[in-house]
DNA sequence: AAAAAATTCACCCATTTATGTGATTTTTAA
DNA sequence: TTAAAAATCACATAAATGGGTGAATTTTTT
């Protein structure tokens, strides 16, 4: 028996859905709110499997209502209901721990289906939207496996210049002397083609070297 | 009518496979291969819609044949098939432009099911696979929204700084004296708590200023 | 065993940077 | 309509940086 709880503020589609999932087998309806500002509470007394969350709702949206609930639980699925797969929800829905997202144009049969992924630790989410979820993955730059070929004490000085340390600090922290921090620094420009510090924690960002 | 190419080294499966997918109404397949020595060649005289890439394959292993034909194409699908759903190579495949990853102990009907599904745009994903993107995708630390009240114009100055420029350079880009670059700069310093031009450098990379 | 790379240090010097202390004009916010 | 913030410029100066050249020792690779 799959429990849920529901949040969605037009009336109508909250009764239709409230009925329809309650009215199938194996799942229950523990309740179905209009709006989350009641959210946490209700989460810790009902203790649900599975939570649908809708994203457009007035005064504290889906996604607010989905970062108050992850605060203190990381448990409960939650899935997230919407008419839109617009970019922005979706990348701050599961940046937030969302279990799922599927649109409202769902049939109700697949809704059901998706709500049983859900509980069972899958991530359902409607074609569309897993397609833009992996777009965007392959948007994430992958860092670059090139070190540059940086000795370790060169990739140490970096590091150090990284961490806004200037010659005499890195001499001090790495028991050198100054003029042994400057000649590692020249070879670290080198290699990284760059001649200033700026440039080199830049590149070191970029690239991952840190 | 789909049309698919199936990188596979297993020979019954492959055969398997190939006999399932051809026999099904709307699916060609043009060309079963035991590994991805050719794939870039193949994929550019069959023009597929979709690809089946086997994962773990002797010689050239499916990651890199993936990398191959994305060098080439970006427009045929590509679905990832594994037996294990281990997270390193999730992440790889999605990183190189797969279109979708599924395990093998799929069923048929599931299958021609997904493979529908990526040749429509869709991204096909068994249940634990879109678990774990999720799982990867909130683990990315997310940009913090504070831009240290830096005004326009020294937001300006900072992204220059970050692109190496001297005080002098940047003076010139944006029409200013240098003793004007200056004093942004130290203004930038003091927002951002910090007095040097790496540190400044960092901070722009790790809070996402720039 | 020989060659190459890494690590260490030194000296010089021009340029750049960081910081202080001003001031004027425009724009924005209270 | 004032006050505050932003944008502009100037002068001065100590400290830091970048680049050049050179060299001795140790470690790694061939």
């Amino acid at each position: 028996m799959i429990k849920l709880l529901i949040y969605e503020d037009n009336p109508l589609l909250r009764e239709g859905l409230t009925m329809l999932i309650d009215g199938s087998e194996g799942f229950q309806v523990l309740g179905s709110f209009k709006n989350c500002s009641n959210v946490v509470h209700e989460v810790g007394s009902f203790k649900p499997d599975v939570i649908l969350m809708d994203i457009d709702m007035p005064v504290v949206n889906g996604i607010e209502g989905l970062k108050l609930v992850r605060q203190h639980n990381t448990e409960v699925s939650i899935l997230m209901l919407t008419v839109f797969d617009d970019n922005k929800n979706i990348f701050e829905a599961l940046q937030n721990g969302a279990n799922g997202y599927i649109l409202k144009k769902t049939p109700p049969a697949k809704l059901l289906e998706y709500i049983q992924e859900a509980a069972t630790g899958g991530a359902p989410m409607t074609a569309s939207v897993a397609s833009q979820v992996l777009k965007m993955f392959a948007q994430i730059n992958i860092p670059s496996d090139n070190d540059y070929n940086l000795s370790e004490r060169e990739k140490q000085v970096l590091q150090l210049l990284v961490k806004g340390y200037s010659y005499k600090l890195i001499a001090a922290e790495m028991f050198i002397a100054i003029d042994t921090v400057r000649s590692h620094i020249k070879k670290v420009y080198e290699k990284l083609h760059v001649n200033s510090k700026s440039e080199a924690v830049a590149k070191a960002f970029k690239d991952r070297i840190v």
